[in-house]
DNA sequence: CATGAATGAGCGTTCATTCAT
DNA sequence: GATGAATGAACGCTCATTCAT
């Protein structure tokens, strides 16, 4: 029974931090985030509410720390590596790894959703990050991509962007109405609508 | 010196009401319902907190009365006149009514969104209304109409659910994304991709 | 169509403070005092809030003014009219007296019994008339009678008052439990027990 | 230093809950249930407002709970362990417990009073409990007891009832009408009346 | 590290009272 | 005289946050 070790200590705390905002993950997209409380957070991940307080500062810090990760992966997603231009493979993995990333992160993207929808809350968190920049850079670069091939580049945009955010709706919470086959079907369908050549510069 | 008419007392009732439902809705809408609060309604109403209630019993029947005609009107409009199909001309005039409705009716539209995208609030509220239903309906009618004229419906319905639930919140919340004409070719766009004649039976 | 004189505008007045008067009564006895609001008593009275106010200058003085004449009408019931004694046929009326108020004026009992059970309302009220001193005297002068007849006059007074208080809640708030048939052989039994003829002085 | 054990939070609950009951307590019965408001019983018991609603649910939650065991506590004292019959002494036992639960229960009965004088509130927290059943059927048998020794039963249970409410009304709001040695000699007048040999069949 | 008792600001709501008409 | 729109203080209650232990 020798004295835990600095580094198990760390281990415990990470792993606890973690149970709480993988609770309040769940709860804050089930219910909305003002409509789940803190003593319902501590209760589910079987701490007190005290110790929660230990762990983050305040609810909106829990919010803001549980979409931290999730954003910054999302920036990189976004964020194109190269800054001149977008090609065809680069859309085709585009698409593929945001959808991917809309099953697999559902309860992430339900949050966002919410925060997107209302004033306030989602400046505090954005304004620690890029993703307006990088959203916006990808905005251009988009329209590169449609310009390239496309007459009406920007009709074309609108499209890609519509159908896009509307099929994460779907997917985030309606998941029953597009099972894996309709889906893999479906990302052949848009591919075959945006994935062209590059015009011949006359 | 005389007392006010009947007829006064409703113009007042009905224009402050008005007012009220105004402010609220662009509250609700901006805010979100939960972080919205009566206080701050009837302080940008410019009235008391005690006046709210003369005319709206709370803050529930203030968010339901808010979207009861909208609904309405929605059900009406998602709720085809005839039971059996879709034609290409009713699809058309969909199209066209929804995008009317989400441009003039931005707010509702967000509330909507929210709502939608949490549980509890919205249960209370649809539970008046057919809208379940309706789209229920509308959903099997959608796919009959994708059925006789594409060789994949279910793709082609998700594609059709997408577009039109992704442009929805494209409008309804970056309306100065889509400006007037861009959006007037992206509907003809639409048109091209969704509207097509019925497969001949063989 | 003349003009209406003051004489009958004083009429119309009076008319409606009546009405007013006995709406509130009712609801009062009903509900309890705190229990029933000034806007339902209107609404009952079918006049406006403002005009009770112009009638009475609030809720406490309509409750005041409700319980005024007929706490003055038992105040002369109880203080009798002789100071020195009680006999046996004033006695005898005394009862006759309480019990047919009980049954006429069943309302203004009860919210005479709800008032006395709580503090603050009452004083109050009683404060302005004498009864609080006619009750004392009259105890004195009931002491007197039970000592001039009984052994034990402190007990049998107690049993008289008991008898009272508990035939008063009876009658009021069930007065279905004592038919007037019954009633009257209880009275003849209470006189069998409580009148006497006084004990002859050695 | 340490974290308090389970035991001491259980004591400090116990006992904190304690305070606030008997602070209600004594404010319900002095100056009524609807009279009576959280922010007062707070401050008497020298806690906040926020605290109470960590010990009890609400205020109609608070007045049961005060209740609940001294209903149960009547209830059993009302319902007589035999069905058929009442005895002389379990008569006079009954006497002997309802004064003596008058005399040290005086708050509880102050604010059974009040609830019973009032539509309402009472439903509520008598629907828990058998109370209206053990009324009718003690009432029941206390015909029977007054039928097998009295000429005129319903007159004599009259009288009965009457005394008992009346002298409960008279120990319970004042006291200082009735000490200890007046109130024993009233029991012995009591039995004096009530209490007799049944009748012989012929 | 861990607890939950405790706080207090603010919520949605009610209601006696006032006042322009 | 008569109306009911309007007020504002106070109600019952919630909950993020703090802190003694």
């Amino acid at each position: 029974m020798s004295p835990r070790t600095k580094k198990q200590f760390e281990e415990i705390r990470k792993e606890k931090k973690s149970i709480i905002a993988e609770t309040a993950l769940r709860l804050f997209s089930e219910k909305g985030y003002h409509a789940t409380t803190i003593s319902e957070i501590a209760k589910k991940a079987k701490i007190s509410k005290g110790l929660l307080y230990n762990y983050f500062d305040s609810k909106e810090k829990l919010l803001a720390e549980i979409l931290q990760n999730f954003i910054i992966q999302m920036e990189t997603l976004i964020n194109p590596n190269m800054d001149d231009e977008i090609t065809n493979a680069e859309l085709e993995s585009f698409f593929e790894m945001m959808i991917e990333s809309m099953k697999t992160n559902r309860e992430h993207w339900r949050i966002l959703f919410q925060l997107t929808m209302q004033k306030g809350v989602i400046s505090y968190i954005f304004s620690k990050n890029d993703i307006g920049n990088s959203a916006e850079k990808l905005m251009k670069l988009g329209y590169k991509y449609f310009a390239d091939r496309f007459d009406n580049p920007q009709e074309e945009l609108l499209l890609f962007r519509s159908v896009l955010k509307g099929l994460a709706l779907i997917i985030v919470y309606t998941p029953e109405a597009c099972p894996d086959d309709v889906l893999e079907s479906f990302k052949k369908r848009l591919k075959d609508i945006f994935i062209k050549p590059k015009k011949t510069q006359k």
